[in-house]
DNA sequence: GTTATGACCCAAA
DNA sequence: GTTTGGGCCATAA
């Protein structure tokens, strides 16, 4: 096995996020086998190199709200990206999860 | 090998 | 609603 499995495993779990649905950092994390991961998640999606096929953009913390990014204004990008997928946003600019988180195994 | 940082989470004040 | 403190571990230097 390698080392990096870790890596794969997250990026390989949020390509199997459908589209116009959203999962949680400590979603991501249980899936991955790793309840206290939370935040490797983002280490993860932050290196992730340009066109991974890996929709970062579905990836939200459990406030439903997008991760504050150090820079970049990614952030923008992805409320625009889920809102073209049809995920809609409060007007705090939350999203709401009873809707839209992403249930695996029972859809 | 070590150190520093961080796209997080939770609980408490 | 905000702030503070603790924890977890991958990534980069």
């Amino acid at each position: 096995m390698t080392g990096n499995d870790a890596a794969l495993k997250i990026t390989s779990l949020i390509k199997k996020i459908p589209r116009g649905r959203v999962a949680t950092y400590g979603q991501i994390a249980i899936l991955a086998n790793r309840p206290r991961n939370s935040r490797q998640v983002g280490a993860v999606l932050k290196s992730l190199p340009a066109g991974s096929g890996v929709p970062w953009h579905r990836v939200v913390n459990s406030h439903g709200r997008i991760s504050d990014r150090s820079h970049s204004a990614s952030e923008g990008l992805q409320r625009c990206l889920l809102e073209s997928e049809g995920v809609e946003l409060n007007e705090t600019g939350r999203i709401d999860l009873n809707v839209f988180q992403w249930r695996p195994r029972r859809r």
